[in-house]
DNA sequence: GTCTATATCCAGATAGAC
DNA sequence: GTCTATCTGGATATAGAC
């Protein structure tokens, strides 16, 4: 599995996004200034805008980088497995992972609204990996796993509580980590659309 | 069930929420100025800030507004049914119909950061309609309705499909209205809880 | 490629007449 | 209570040396 880790080498461009991803989601893309990013990653204004172009260039940059480490991943997962059962426990299993290892790309990756600074940018849902997802649950239904539904209401009902999790433990309101719960989840969401 | 429309009567507080919940949910709070809201309102400056104090004021107003008008709706809801079946159904029933009559007041409550610009705000999910939706999960284990589990993990399951559904509506992903698909939804949020 | 110094603009907020 | 006119700070972005 590869890591969703942003490497961390000295190089500048890197070090403005770890930076940014950490501003950005700790106090929201509008209450960061540049001149914030420029404090806390110690590379100048100057540098940031030649390698990004704009504020917006930065956010933009970090959603590509991190929708596409989450393609490669779900790939990855649909070549391991081949029920829909067992790739969408292991697409949760990951997913709760990065939420404790990396509680930053989760948060940028899910609830941020990239919409309101990204400009014609799709909602988070219409992306890749979501309709990875989908697809994954659809699957199941076509190859019998999953019982006769809406394929909507199936993937939500999959896939809808440990995004409830994921929410409530990057809010602070569960006290464990996220793996803890994963039988116990899992068990729930797939007694919810199995035959 | 008491409706969660913000009065239209020509006062000029009303006029200024009416503007400000339709900007601040289509543009975001951050790209909607005061000078937008003037001129969308047909408000000046000055009654604004007269009002509510300042811009961060009008957003207050707004979320404490929605979310009392919440809490009581489900306080109806669990006079009205003893079950926690019934009242969590209630729930998922009365939240999709408010995405589908009045969008915005959902988006609002649900998917806009309020910590961003409300400054020590707690995130929604510990607000207290959000505990009201997993006190009735939990009286629910009491009673012997739901099965045995986390408590956190059987809310998560009953309302998380939910919750995606109406995200999914909200983002354009879904064409038909919510309420088409409540009593699929329930059916399978309810399996995964069930004894 | 990286930096410092600076230009420009527009946001939030206020003053004070009516 | 409502309005218009105005102030001020800080934000994004650029210029140009090194």
């Amino acid at each position: 599995m590869p890591s969703l880790k942003i490497k961390s080498s000295r190089n500048i461009p890197e070090k403005i996004l770890k930076t940014a991803i950490h501003l950005f989601t700790n106090r929201g893309y509008f209450s960061t200034s540049v001149s914030d990013i420029v404090r806390e990653s110690g590379v100048s204004t100057g540098s940031i805008y030649h390698h990004f172009g704009d504020k917006e260039g930065i956010a933009r940059a970090l959603f590509e980088m991190l929708v596409l480490r989450m393609e490669n991943a779900f790939d990855d997962i649909e070549r391991q497995h081949d029920t829909a059962q067992a790739r969408c426990r292991a697409v949760i299993k990951l997913l709760f992972q990065i939420t404790e290892e990396e509680p930053e790309v989760m948060t940028y990756m899910l609830f941020v609204k990239h919409e309101e600074f990204m400009l014609g940018t799709a909602p988070i849902c219409s992306s890749k990996p979501f309709r990875q997802m989908r697809e994954m649950v659809a699957e199941g239904m076509d190859s019998g796993e999953v019982r006769p539904m809406d394929p909507m209401v199936a993937a939500a009902s999959i896939f809808g509580g440990a995004l409830r999790m994921i929410s409530m433990r990057l809010d602070g309101i569960l006290q464990q980590p996220l793996t803890e719960y994963l039988d116990e989840l899992w068990s729930s969401a797939w007694r919810s659309v199995c035959q």
